[in-house]
DNA sequence: GCCGTTTTCGGCCCGACTGTTTTCAGTCG
């Protein structure tokens, strides 16, 4: 049983203790030790037999682990079933509804024999819904419209589709005469890899002028509630935006609010509260005996909130309480790569293969990017339904790629481009490279295409077989995954962080939207390892190679520093790494 | 259910909005 899956049967408990009505502190517990599960990077049951076992994460105690142990052994938990056996099977559904939580879903149920969002929308209809205690004709109808936007779609969306549409917004803002300043919030900001909604802010001496602006822009598909200080809709397609618009003094303490994650606020909140300060989105305030006199200490950036806080200001990458307070408070916050210390794309493909670009289109590409050199990696000879080419075709990239380089040194260029190859690795473990191929080129990304299988202990295997030949410097979207698409293939990847920590391979952060993989948590395991990670983007076009930011925020969310990853080495001692795996 | 340089028991973040209320419950972030 995956960690995904773990975390996902703790949320569902969660849910249901809500829907039972239970202590609240009951329901966080749980939540917070699915999040917990999620950020964690290894597997539970290796957890379990380190130092510490279970009890070691943070946020799990005698109970959750007893709970882990039955799911890692059995696939089953006793106690989750008993509480699923209460409702109908797609009862859980509901709460996806916006605006419909757990009480109001255990009402429905109860009272109206409600089990799904199918029933729900047909008890608005008919006016059931407004009988019911607390509820009127209006939330009959908000009913309505939520149940509309949830057949709409996907309930998250890739960070690659909607941080461009929130850096457009907040643009927008900027231009605006009555902003002083405007920033993307929420899980946008801390660049999660999918996101569920998009929340900007902004401050002005005017803010009513900046909310009707915002509503009237036609940035919105759908305005759905346009006030003084806040604006919320939906964009064509249904994703919901929210604008709010804060006084300046607030500016700092709004943004670190609407940032989160939620987990992160509450460690600061308790952290204010030891050192007798409030801290909610308008500020940091000395508590005093007559409300009216506590005191604002600070708030206008968040910088300011932090340092009231006794903290140097923290990353919104880091923000998921996952140890960024601890490792502040120590001095011990890592120093984050950056776009700017990129120098290659070592992940490249062109029409030799399934690539739309030329070798040269790709090297003007990279060299406006600012790159000093590039690595071309086209797909190998097995791959066929990708264009793979073999070793005659691999020659005739060579001579491509020495005249390119003369071209470049020439004029003085500073760019260079290298030849890799992205060889498969063949369900035997193989790696689909001859010699003759080897010989031709300067490095090999190992991948998987064929054969996957959900088989983890046989899916390692074959990875760690293919590293242990040798042939392969950097192994590509390591776990297969595709975003709000397909799980992962099998794979322990903590076996395979120690496999490339012995034979010093690189793991790739591969940089496409809906793959970001490694994930953020798997990264951060593999830099504690010692492993060296490259992210690339897994070019197929020019303009693909913009993913890299995506890459690099999640190499940020995983804590990682320049140093670990190889893109961002100078192309000597790129070199002089490859020529000592030789 | 978790957690502890004041505690192994008694705490546990904070506020806004909405729709239904005569003072509040539910939901959200």
């Amino acid at each position: 049983m995956t960690n995904e899956e773990v975390a996902g049967r703790f949320e569902q408990i969660a849910q249901l203790l809500q829907i039972e009505d239970a202590n609240v502190f009951r329901v966080r517990s749980y939540e917070r030790a699915a999040e917990s599960i999620r950020g964690l990077g290894r597997e539970l049951a290796e957890v379990r037999k380190g130092e510490g076992g279970l009890q070691a994460i943070p946020g799990i105690g005698e109970a959750i682990a007893l709970k882990i142990e039955e799911l890692l052994d059995t696939g089953e938990l006793e106690y989750l079933n008993e509480l699923l056996a209460k409702y109908p099977p797609g009862f859980l559904e509901l709460l996806k509804v916006p605006g419909l939580g757990p009480k109001r879903a255990a009402l429905f149920y109860h009272e109206l024999g409600i089990s799904s969002v199918d029933d729900l929308e047909e008890a608005c209809v008919r006016g059931e819904v407004r009988k019911l205690k607390g509820m009127g004709e209006k939330s009959e109808q908000k009913l309505l419209q939520a149940i509309g936007s949830y057949w709409q779609g996907r309930e998250r969306a890739l960070l690659g589709e909607m941080l461009p549409q929130a850096e457009s917004m907040v643009q927008f803002l900027r231009d605006l005469p009555e902003v002083i300043r405007a920033d993307y919030a929420g899980s946008v900001r801390r660049a999660r890899e999918t996101v569920g909604d998009i929340d900007v802010l902004a401050t002005s001496e005017d803010p009513a002028a900046v909310c009707s602006a915002f509503a009237e822009s036609g940035i919105l598909d759908q305005v759905e509630l346009a006030g003084d200080t806040k604006v919320s809709g939906r964009l064509a397609g249904g994703r919901q935006v929210d604008l709010r618009v804060v006084e300046p003094a607030s500016y700092g303490a709004a943004l670190c609010y609407f940032t989160g994650s939620q987990q992160h606020n509450i460690r600061l909140r308790e952290r204010g509260q030891d050192r007798g300060l409030k801290v909610n989105e308008y500020g940091v305030f000395r508590e005093a005996e007559d409300e009216a006199e506590s005191e604002r200490v600070a708030g206008e950036t968040e910088e300011s909130v932090y340092e009231a806080l006794g903290l140097p200001w923290i990353a919104p990458e880091l923000r998921e309480d996952r140890g960024e307070i601890q490792a502040a408070e120590a001095g011990e916050l890592p120093e984050l790569i950056e776009a700017d210390d990129i120098r290659c794309d070592l992940h490249l493909h062109t029409t030799w293969s399934d690539g739309r670009a030329s070798i040269a289109e790709l090297g003007e590409a990279c060299r406006e990017r600012g790159y000093s050199h590039m690595g071309i990696t086209d797909h190998s000879a097995t791959l066929y339904v990708a264009g793979g080419i073999g070793a005659d075709e691999i020659a005739r990239q060579r001579e491509e790629i020495d005249e390119l380089n003369a071209g470049y040194a020439d004029e003085g260029a500073g760019f260079r481009a290298l030849l890799g190859t992205e060889a498969d690795i063949l369900p035997d473990g193989g790696v689909d490279a001859t010699d003759e191929v080897l010989a031709l080129v300067d490095f090999v990304i190992g991948a998987i295409h064929q054969g996957m299988s959900p088989d983890a202990d046989r899916m390692t295997g074959r990875v760690i077989a293919a590293l242990e030949t040798g042939v392969i410097d950097i192994v590509a979207h390591p776990t297969g995954r595709l975003l709000l698409e397909r799980a992962a293939h099998g794979m322990h990847v903590s076996e395979l962080v120690d496999a490339a920590a012995e034979l010093d391979v690189a793991l790739e952060i591969n940089a496409a939207p809906d793959r970001l993989d490694l994930s953020d948590a798997h990264a951060r395991l593999a830099q504690e390892r010692g492993v060296k990670l490259a992210i690339n983007t897994d070019a197929h076009a020019p303009q693909h190679l913009d993913f890299m930011r995506y890459g690099v925020l999640t190499a940020r969310r995983g804590w990682i520093s320049a140093e670990t990853v190889i893109n961002t080495w100078p192309l000597e001692r790129l070199e002089e790494w490859l020529a000592g795996r030789r």
